[in-house]
DNA sequence: GTGGTCTAGACCACA
DNA sequence: GTGGTCTAGACCACC
């Protein structure tokens, strides 16, 4: 009854994460416009609240620029990318080798296993 | 219409990752006898047909194996522990590959950014 | 009907100003533990939600700490004191270097006048 | 019992303090006429109403003068101008002493504050 | 109790 | 139309 086993993250955050995503894959391009609150807020089935925290916090952290009476835009600041796009492969890269000590490998043979990785096997059972 | 946003992995499954996990370092050794269900329902804070669907998962899997009135003990089989630490390294490679594609870089420039890393806290293990 | 003339901040960074001014002047010591959300939104006459927010704020700003269960407090952190204490200064002289100047005062009339200031007229009319 | 952080100054005020500054730094000369309450409501985007509470104000602070039919126009008194200049510089200058005093600063640490200050934006006027 | 998140619905300012 | 703020009321996790 405690509880410990959810775990999700908040769904502003996680809408945050998705549209950042989206961005470093460059599925959406800088100074490109976002769905009003309103939309994304149908689009992805939640309250407009909800949507309204996920762009501030985006704003919070200069990843989208806000303009009063016209929308949310994707930064045009090139160096925002960057440093997101830095940032994300730390977090990719820490969790990959938190993962692999796990299984008890050393930082060589974690080397070795994903130099011997070929893609092919993508069925998950 | 509402919910998608919870999607953390079921309980059970959650439970039985942990124990797998357990096995492959060797924190649980071959033929160990696992806490019975009540006790690992008490100890893990679920209920216990939670758990009775984890060791299910589990036996199905071949990692674990039920005696009627004994308990539930990890195979003997270390066959299934080196098929077991694999398929878990393929899987955590793979989704890594998969992450680090997404941010746009090459097969080389994952083992460089990995070669590179070195953790905030070193000392885990 | 364009309104203009209103301008008056958030409630909720009203609210946060507030107690940023209590803590410089020392009315809330460091470490201090702050209302509970609800108390405060009573206190203040605002909604529960609004409280939250000026919390949110203040703590994105590291003037606060809040610890699930137990409270809101002050940061312990002197240093963040300091710099508030400045970052006020700067906005505080600014303002009066801007008022002054707009009365046709040159920076060395301000500070003969303000070196010539007797407090004693209180009375606004 | 629910408003209490709007606050804003009256509108006609606000109004009233543009004017009056504008006297001060000479925008506005003595003896100029001001625009008819009707101009005036247009470009402040206000209602005609509110621009005659204004112009009373005025005009009961010595200010102003109206003349029937012929419209609104600043005093011609120059004593006016001299003593309302130094009445705001008396205002705004008590208004900075008490702020830095709250901030915990004594008279000499104002004054070495003030000569301290380099304004952003230098090049206003 | 505490703070954190979410919904539903409203009003505002800006363009 | 846009984003920004606010209320009312709810449920959750943590202590």
């Amino acid at each position: 009854m405690t509880e410990e086993y959810a775990a999700s993250k908040p769904i502003y955050i996680q809408i945050a994460d998705r549209i950042i995503r989206e961005i470093v894959r460059r599925e959406l391009n800088l100074g490109e416009k976002l769905p009003s609150v309103r939309e994304m807020a149908i689009q992805s089935g939640v309250n407009p609240n909800t949507i309204q925290r996920t762009y501030s916090e985006l704003e919070r952290k200069g990843i989208v620029e806000t303009r009063r009476g016209q929308g949310t835009f994707v930064t045009e600041d090139e160096e925002v990318l960057i440093v997101l796009n830095e940032r994300m492969q730390q977090e990719v890269v820490g969790q990959f080798v938190r993962n692999m000590k796990e299984l008890g490998l050393s930082k060589t043979q974690m080397i070795e296993s994903l130099r011997n990785y070929r893609e092919s096997q993508d069925g998950e059972e």
